[in-house]
DNA sequence: CAGGTTCCTGCGAACGCTTGCACAGTTTGC
DNA sequence: GCAAACTGTGCAAGCGTTCGCAGGAACCTG
């Protein structure tokens, strides 16, 4: 036999047409009990796997998904795509992942290039206008993950009640005077986790100022740190992890520590959160749950178009206390 | 029109055969330069895509690649991910990429489904058996990543220089007693990584102990902590980052503090061993690169399956020296 | 036992593209 | 000025599947 098997080889074998060897593997129901436990017997001698391509041109699927993130090496992404890609493949489909470099222009082009070979598309924390993005959602399944537009499906991480419960958490130890640490202007979770902050600050009699926006790196937290020791607060929040981790290295490079002398939390419980010293205080971000709950919404959407409609998930983080955080003192400077 | 363009639409529209239009992409130079430029503006204005089913049914290639990794979430590979994705896709690639979770079986099914819709593999740090690799090797392109199997096209991490280099470093601190904190003993790095030490220390008259093995994560590591701290040695070279960052984590824990009662370095260089408190000494390991090349042989052996020949490169890591490594200090236990 | 069902199977078209071959028209070589 | 070579294009086969339709066999039903 030349080449690879395929359903002809096997039909010629097993003495029947091409169509019942088909129809053995997807459509089970329809033929012979006798007839199918002999075909399934060969393929698996022969170890025959369908040709994808051939499928795929007669039934419009790929059963591949695109999955676009801003870039894999950032911390906060590699959960939510392992998650994906489990999931995925639990339900019988690939990931093609692609990072977007955080750039529009880039996710644009990705996309672009992407919809030719997959069913459908998860862009998370995608960059684009709403409207490119709307656009998109009508010519093909969608979900967005941690942005909201309507008319779009989407799963978002709400951190508002684990940043009220920190808030709390800071005012009980005796903090009156925090700062928020913000992250990139056009970032949908920096709008939500700002106004969160202020929120609840607001309820429980606290003054919060708004330091920022820092780049959402490490060395934006540094520079973060910098400004934080500056001001007259005793804690600070930032806008996700690895700023507070700069924050937090910054402040102990300028003798401050923490959290004797300050206080500092983070958000999203990256990987890394629990291990370095001290460890972070922080809100944990679902994020490896809105990687399932996004993969299973555009299955769904691909599997039955007709019932689908748009839906917007919300997953709420809960807050997680560490040794970051600590009982409020004299600042001495 | 109806559906996506396609040749055949766009052939009408511009009055010439399917033919012309389709080698109008693909074999540009055959046809002429006014046909060609109208049939391309008619293409982009229509936003024509070729459908990779139809093609891959008849060339045969899908123009994806596997991208086999133990884990994503695992620190060590984002970067490697990432510069993998990025080559593939300016080569015109795509890649699907999947998690084997540490496990051979699952590896073993994975690059069995993904056989079938991917034109070559990339296999990083793979569990299975070296024959089953090889076997695998005859039937499509493959590459390894850290991991050398004969007759089979690799790309390694070295860290033996590096490592010299680290030993020397502790050496002229003052250290004389060090201890190797071992990773799996499955580990093609972890063998490399400890006779690198080994052959160093012996070169520089020091007493090297090797503990372990243990897994190798921030819970392994925290358990080599008390491991060392139960030693007489001075510093401690972990498996990797992660080890390093759980033993740091341990021994401060017990009040040992760190670099100034106990020196301890890692190895990999991951996106937080500079952003730790210490901040970590360590040997870089240059897996984007790795990832880029393991790409670039990939492609090439695609490209020109003639002259394609077995080839295993080697990387080497530069050492790093940060904070979490000083002079020798006597400890007081 | 005629007519209707049900069950299983085969036939053949279609999916969108690439590519070997043929051919008409033009250029080149001597 | 005629054969040879070259250039640009079209024709049609074929890639491996899926699936609508048709039909034969077996089984009911009254």
């Amino acid at each position: 036999m030349s080449g690879p098997a395929s359903l002809k080889s096997i039909a010629e074998e097993a003495g029947v047409s091409v169509s019942t060897v088909s129809r053995a593997f997807t459509r089970p129901e329809l033929i012979g009990e006798q007839t199918r436990t002999e075909i399934l017997a060969i393929a698996e001698r022969v170890g025959y796997q369908p040709n994808r391509s051939a499928r795929g041109l007669v039934t419009g699927r790929t059963t591949t998904l695109g999955l676009l993130v801003p870039d894999i090496a950032n911390p906060f992404f590699p959960p939510l795509v392992r998650a994906a890609e489990d999931r995925a493949y639990e339900r019988g489909y690939g990931v093609m992942l692609m990072d977007t470099d955080e750039h529009a222009d880039r996710e644009k082009a990705l996309i672009r290039d992407l919809s030719g070979r997959v069913d459908g598309l998860v862009l998370c924390s995608p960059r684009s206008p709403a409207g490119q993005i709307r656009e998109l959602a009508t010519q093909r399944p969608l979900v967005c993950v941690n942005r909201s537009i309507s008319g779009v499906t989407s799963v978002c991480c709400s951190t508002r009640d684990g940043l009220g419960q920190l808030v709390q958490h800071l005012r009980s130890l005796g903090h009156r005077k925090i700062v928020y640490l913000a992250g990139p202007a056009s970032s949908w979770s920096d709008r939500e986790r700002r106004n969160s902050v202020r929120r609840q600050a607001a309820k429980s009699g606290m003054q919060v100022d708004v330091l920022g926006p820092y780049p959402a790196t490490f060395e934006g937290g540094v520079l973060a740190g910098d400004a934080v020791a500056d001001s007259a607060a005793t804690a600070a929040v930032a806008f996700d992890d690895v700023v507070a981790l700069g924050a937090i290295h910054r402040l102990s490079e300028r003798g401050l520590r923490v959290p004797d002398q300050i206080s500092v939390s983070g958000c999203d419980d990256i990987f890394f959160a629990s291990m370095t010293l001290p460890t972070l205080t922080t809100v944990a971000t679902p994020i490896a749950e809105a990687g399932r709950a996004a993969i299973d919404l555009l299955i769904d959407a691909l599997d039955s178009p007709k019932e689908h409609r748009i839906q917007e998930i919300t997953l709420s983080g809960a807050f997680v206390a560490r040794g970051s955080t600590g009982r409020m003192a004299r600042r001495t400077r």
